[in-house]
DNA sequence: CTGATATGACTCGTGAGTAAGTTACCACGC
DNA sequence: GCGTGGTAACTTACTCACGAGTCATATCAG
């Protein structure tokens, strides 16, 4: 390929390569994407990554900040329902798998096990985590308050499973392509009646309005 | 150093760099160790270490074994305890946490999300993680059938959460290192019983020989 | 003296990051 | 309208570090 302009104002070309990167952490990883690997798939030479973002790393965090994002405003979106318990959980989850449907590597990207562990993408994610685990914590240590137990230890051993299980959900559904969120919200509630017992509290409203419908409360 | 024999017979010097690797790739990941971190750690030289292994991967395969075995025995002698559903989960912590208090890195080497795709140390954990994952499908197909419910994806995204789940609490023990074996099983109780009401049939013998006294059953 | 135990000093591939040069667009003077 | 210099966009061809794996050689036990 010739050197030389092609026309493609840099805003442009970040979001390209943005775009194409995102899709090659998420879907391998980042120790096993190489610079290379994503200027050969956007149809441009290593340099240029180099020149708008500095580094292997400071294009991994624009993409982590942009992934961040997406899950956040979802996190957010189902905290303000104002619901509790497993109804706001299953809220989440199905919010969580129709914002992803239409770009799952979204999810690997943020959850990657080989991110660098410091440099500011490790920064960027660090502060994603930090909100997310206040988030998930507060709402964790309220539930288990209700329960009568408010041993500090317990309730950050209890955010932990809560969050691996949240995980494990997402992550099955990952693997499982073929199937739709909503199949997926369904399968939620059906494993969570299962494990809980009946829950008519869960008629949710998935997809919709938060506040269209009166939203069930359960703790 | 100089060359030359230091009267070490292989198979002591084998074993003496299979404990000092299952800590390296345990503590440190199999990606973020190399093989002469092992050498050094250990005292010798790596070439040594390519003779008697053979590769990276040849070295890893052994550790893993190695740490599989002892993750297994412990699930077996769960298994062999004949109890079912949240006793079993309690019991089978319970020994787990026993077990890994001494050599805590062997979990992390089993569940190194850094270990490597393809060759013989993937092979080995293949084995073991299909071992693991046949046990585990089996106990919760059981329990769900006993709930009503059969549909295979169901059981497996079940299946998935009850791992994550297992692998969480143990990572939170890891985590904690203060926390005792007892506690941490005390603790796994406390939340279980949070979770699922209160469970008088969880006052199980942990730690003891498994059939010495009456266990409990929960489904 | 033979073979097992052991090592220093290499090769070689890979991937991050860089230096230096090439081409097209665009504002400006005329 | 039309050269023309400046700058932004873009590439080829490199350096450099690091880690897997190898080779030739050295030393000691029996």
């Amino acid at each position: 390929m010739t050197a030389g302009t092609k026309g493609v104002a840099r805003a442009d070309r970040e979001a390209q390569i943005i775009e194409v990167a995102c899709r090659a952490f998420g879907d391998n990883g980042y120790a096993a994407t190489s610079v290379s690997d994503v200027a050969d798939a956007a149809g441009i030479s290593k340099p240029l990554i180099y020149n708008y973002f500095g580094s292997k790393d400071g294009l991994h965090a624009v993409c982590v900040e942009h992934a961040a994002a997406v899950l956040w405003s979802e996190f957010e979106r189902s905290t303000a329902s104002g619901t509790v318990g497993l109804a706001r959980a299953v809220l989440t989850l199905d919010g969580m798998f129709r914002a992803l449907a239409p770009q799952r590597w979204i999810w690997r990207l943020v959850f990657d096990p080989t991110a660098p562990a410091e440099g500011v993408s490790r920064d960027a994610l660090a502060a994603y985590e930090g909100k997310l685990f206040t988030l998930g914590e507060d709402g964790v240590k309220e539930l288990m308050r209700l329960a009568g137990n408010t041993d500090p230890d317990d309730v950050s051993a209890m955010h932990a499973v809560w969050e691996s299980m949240f995980r494990s959900l997402v992550g099955w559904w990952l693997d499982h392509s073929e199937v739709s969120p909503e199949a997926m919200t369904q399968r939620c509630i059906r494993l969570f009646s299962t494990v809980f017992g009946d829950l008519d509290a869960l008629a949710i409203t998935p997809g919709g309005d938060p506040a269209s419908d009166a939203p069930a409360s359960a703790g």
